[in-house]
DNA sequence: TGCTTTTCCTAAATCGATTTAGTAGACTTG
DNA sequence: CAAGTCTACTAAATCGATTTAGGAAAAGCA
């Protein structure tokens, strides 16, 4: 591979200065009065040459990267999926490239994927954080590095953060449940289950559940690992569903649960929702088509990650955001099918 | 934010050369000959100090940036977000992160990717190219930088590739449609339809209908426009199952085609495999729960991320990849479920 | 003519690492 | 004891840009 024309080559090959090119490339050449004969000259040459600058160096020297990391659970998770691919659009948008990571809800592989891209200089961070090691977060926001959460949110914590209203759309998902006569509601909830984006909806399942008239039993929240969904849910899922608990719903707070969910009821030969009600806190393109269309919560992806974006920029180009909201809940909407029992299709 | 600590940093509190502690902290420090008292006084000092190496300095320095870029049409998609998760998986193992960009089968767009990836450095270039812009590949090839396409490739052309065995799997999905009973076959394929994933997609098909002694009827395979799925398939679909067409199959090429396609034939009111079988290129989770559970081929993901950066980091590190198997098809499989009329379940 | 402005441009420092070439001083050795 | 050999280290160049501080020549002005 040959070697790329650097801005010396530029010079030497025109008989000017480093600075000069330097100047003229970065649009400044009017501004230090160079003459539009030799800018012409430099652009001529820097075209011949097929110049294209080193953003190492460049970075080096103006200590930022416009680049912002990005770390996410798993990306192969249509969630964290469109999550990024709204980033992206946010970022290139303002000329910014974004590296990422999958940390799998794991502590150690989060706080080595932080460390790491700060070593690559990114300008900024946005991290759907696994936040058992608070104090990583802690210390970024410490040394004022740049940082967005984003689906989750530390509490108690100044650290500005994008999510969804959880708490709202759960409230939405047991009144739609309750409406169509759902008497035990279950809910299948994942680990690690100290993430806002499931307390909340927890919390949201809880209140509502009150609200509704119904006594909260512990034994009809379950919490299923991670990294062990399919296992887990096959034993949980029966159990819920068989006597003595006999729940008639099922409230899935995420589309991995949800999915392993649908395939252990369907391994039971059961049907929904006539033998149980089942709704999936995310929306996902095929619920439409499954047996039946699965009633869900849509969560305002795109938006969560143009949000986070601007305000991770904001912080990144003006060291502050004095005056910018930088916690915000998005809200959601029930997409309701007929996995509920209601007649509604979509 | 406070300024992070350097090599030099170390070097003054120390009372030692620059040279001693780069040394020493790349693990050269033997090799050299430095004291191992020094050693430790320098580790320890690194460890006071968390000093983190400047990855901008010493890219910069190395001329290489232990990044690789992806470029694929579009992160959001199912099938691209977990070819990424595979190629983020296989680059970390090696120490290698990842750049990424969506290209929106969009050439202008690949090339500026393509551009501003090279421009930050990237050591290589994993890319799902949308190859309209064939001399981008060729320059990128000619200057012998790093590169390997992935799921495309570009025909005649001496570019390392990775993809699956789309002209097989095509050859499974007519077979297993013909052995249903299939006797008017369409095809849903989508531009742009240069690439070589559709192109050996639509050959398969082609030949395999002679194989099975059906004769190719240029009407019934169909072109949609990437950025106008909905619209196309609301308009072509119909069109084929109504006569004077009368297709009673209908082989889709890929995943977002297909969601489509279900939700149009559900729009009409038809049923699946009754009144029109399906058969999509490409499997997704979620295809087992379809009503019915849609028969696809299955890709080999993982492996072709797993191979392409394989691939990608012997070039990079042997800059030749003279003895090594550069071209690769990986096998596919066909998932038998229930949208063809297999009494079949998975 | 002599002094001030403009106009147009440059040398050198800098960012933070790696690497090449070499050296001071202690220790061997014939 | 002079020459060679180790041991343990260092100065300075380098990667390729940006930026600071400044300078020579031409033009303007009195």
């Amino acid at each position: 591979m040959d070697k790329k024309p650097s801005l010396a080559d530029i010079a030497k090959a025109l008989g000017v200065s480093k600075t000069l090119v330097s100047m003229v490339l970065n649009g400044k050449g009017n501004d230090n009065g160079i003459n539009e004969e030799t800018q012409k000259r430099v652009w001529a040459k820097a075209k011949e040459l097929d110049y294209k600058p080193n953003m190492m160096a460049r970075s080096l020297r103006m200590g930022r990267s416009n680049t912002i990391g990005l770390i996410v659970a798993d990306i192969s998770n249509s969630f964290y999926a469109r999550m990024c691919r709204a980033v992206e659009d946010a970022a290139s948008k303002a000329g910014y490239h974004v590296l990422f990571g999958s940390s799998d809800e794991n502590a150690v592989k989060e706080k080595n994927l932080i460390q790491m891209l700060r070593d690559r200089q990114v300008d900024g961070l946005i991290i759907s954080t696994t936040l058992s090691n608070n104090d990583d977060i802690q210390a970024l926001q410490a040394a004022n590095f740049p940082l967005v959460l984003i689906d989750r949110y530390v509490p108690n914590q100044d650290t500005p953060f994008v999510t969804s209203d959880n708490y709202g759309g759960s409230v939405l998902v047991v009144d739609h449940l309750v409406s169509q006569g759902a008497k035990r509601i279950g809910q299948l909830t994942i680990s690690p289950s100290h993430l806002t984006s499931i307390t909340e909806r927890t919390r949201g399942y809880k209140d509502a559940l009150a609200k509704n008239g119904i006594a909260y039993d512990q034994d009809l929240v379950r919490e299923i690992p991670y990294d062990k969904i399919r296992e887990g849910i096959g034993k949980i899922v029966p159990m819920l569903i068989n006597p003595p608990y006999s729940v008639d719903s099922l409230f899935v707070v995420n589309n991995n649960l949800a999915v392993a969910t649908l395939e252990c009821i369907k391994d039971m030969g059961l049907s929904i929702p006539d033998n149980v009600r089942v709704v999936c806190f995310d929306d996902i393109d095929l619920f439409k088509f499954v047996n039946p269309p699965v009633t869900a919560i849509a969560q305002p992806i795109a938006a969560m990650g143009e949000k986070a974006v601007e305000i991770l920029l904001h912080k990144i180009e003006h060291r502050d955001n004095a005056n910018m909201t930088d916690k915000v809940f998005l809200e959601t909407e029930l997409i309701v099918r007929q996995s509920c029992g209601s007649k509604a299709v979509r």
